[in-house]
DNA sequence: CGTAAAGCCTGACGCTGCGTCAGGGTCAAC
DNA sequence: GTTGACCCTGACGCAGCGTCAGGCTTTACG
């Protein structure tokens, strides 16, 4: 260790901030921390000033910035490195709260199978799709981008008044069904509902006809509940209640 | 689409799960999903079972897992899947609380610098050198690995009496110190405190001499306020109090 | 039935951030 | 002067694909 304006070689260098020799070489063919001087062996030789901007590097990569984001950042005269570590945060935010989903997906299907014994594929496949992509809408989380594309083409082909009138004519129905709980699944306002229910989904279903693939997507979606809760879909209790009618 | 065995051209299926077809080739070279056909003139081919085994693969991948070790649990007969998530969860763990340290250093950075105004690299430091390996214990956090592995020498080299004694005497030292806060820096109690304090210094800097290193280490984390808080070390209003009593 | 467009094939390089040789010079001490 | 520790450049490898390039297949349309 000489103690002139380069105190340093690669190694002592290395060993002092706790990175690798390769790591250093690296550093240098990047321009990111390069030998203020070399030896005439050919040597690099780092000073106190490459110390410093390498540990102010290794900061920054602490942090998760990218190496070339943090070069260009201490090369520009005016870097500002808290609007890039804003950036930085907002990215971070968002990967743990996906990391956290998974988790909990993990955590769940842990939960499925010590519990039944069973290891249930969908069940696995369900929470792993919601924490995948649960940051997006509602029908993101259920659907396939190809099936999210089909859905888009339907939309396309089908005029647009046809899915209005048929989108009203669920809400109509699914409010009366839900305003009349304890209505006698026997009556013939009962199996009126039923017929309404009957034509209404054969009418909307005939616009599923080029794609099956998509008719299948959502029962599976609508077997496994992932519907409960939104007042706009069929739920259930509305299911289960055309059911009875239908079999009274 | 045709209907036969093997329904799904590669682009398909691609589409289908939400892939892109050069992951399906990759996935095809690795091992992980191959389809279980080709057309005479060279197509891919992928069935209904080809199908489940990709949506196999694309879950155990949402939940992080390697491609080989995917590969390898979905080859093995007895593949223990709940296994592998657990430690895949403790992993996943660690990395959450790692991205929130670092996150939370990013916070304190930031706020730091909207109130001073000012950008301090040295704060950033150690928030980052906090947040990189604060699972550790307090020396991690101050030094680098080789002055660590300085350190463990030291230790070994000296005789653990040695250490002992030097210890117990600067616990002593601390303890009269601190129980006199107002003794006058100009009495004969105080210079003899003086006297104490240099004498110990010297013996166990003395130990340290074949590590000049470390001393500058230690010097730099002292100034930069490292060990405030911290009981069994000298504190800056310790070494405040020495100083006045040396001047007086 | 012919042709054009769309889709597929293999092969290869690129990216990030280094680890890890290989084959050779340099530096310091004995 | 020789040994051993250190250093050099160059190159390949890793994961998980993206992204051409150059050429064959399949399909739809006329």
């Amino acid at each position: 260790m000489n103690t002139g304006p380069h105190p340093y070689r690669i190694g002592e260098l290395a060993a002092r901030v706790g990175v690798s020799v390769r790591t250093l070489h690296h550093y240098d063919r990047l321009g990111l921390v390069q030998p203020s001087a070399r030896s005439e062996g050919g040597y690099r030789l780092y000073g106190e000033h490459d110390f410093l901007r390498l540990q102010q590097v290794l900061t920054l990569r602490c942090l998760g910035l990218p190496l070339r984001r943090i070069r260009d950042l201490l090369d520009s005269e005016d870097f500002d490195v808290a609007a890039s570590l804003r950036v930085q945060r907002i990215a971070l935010r968002e990967r743990i709260e996906e990391l956290q989903r998974i988790e909990s997906a993990i955590g769940s299907a842990l939960d499925t199978q010590e519990r039944s014994g069973v290891w249930d594929w969908d069940l696995v496949l369900t929470a792993a799709a919601a924490a995948g992509n649960s940051g997006g809408n509602i029908m993101e989380r259920y659907y396939t981008p190809e099936q999210m594309a089909q859905f888009a083409e339907l939309r396309a082909e089908t005029p647009p008044e046809e899915i209005e009138a048929v989108e009203r004519e669920w809400t109509a129905l699914l409010a009366e069904v839900r305003a009349s709980p304890s209505l006698d699944p026997a009556s013939p306002e009962a199996k009126a509902l039923v017929a309404r229910w009957d034509a209404l989904q054969e009418r909307t279903m005939a616009h599923f006809a080029s794609k099956p693939g998509l008719v299948e997507a959502i029962g599976r979606n609508y077997e496994a509940g992932s519907f409960e809760g939104m007042d706009r879909a069929p739920q259930a209790a509305d299911i289960a209640f055309i059911q009875r009618a239908r079999e009274a």
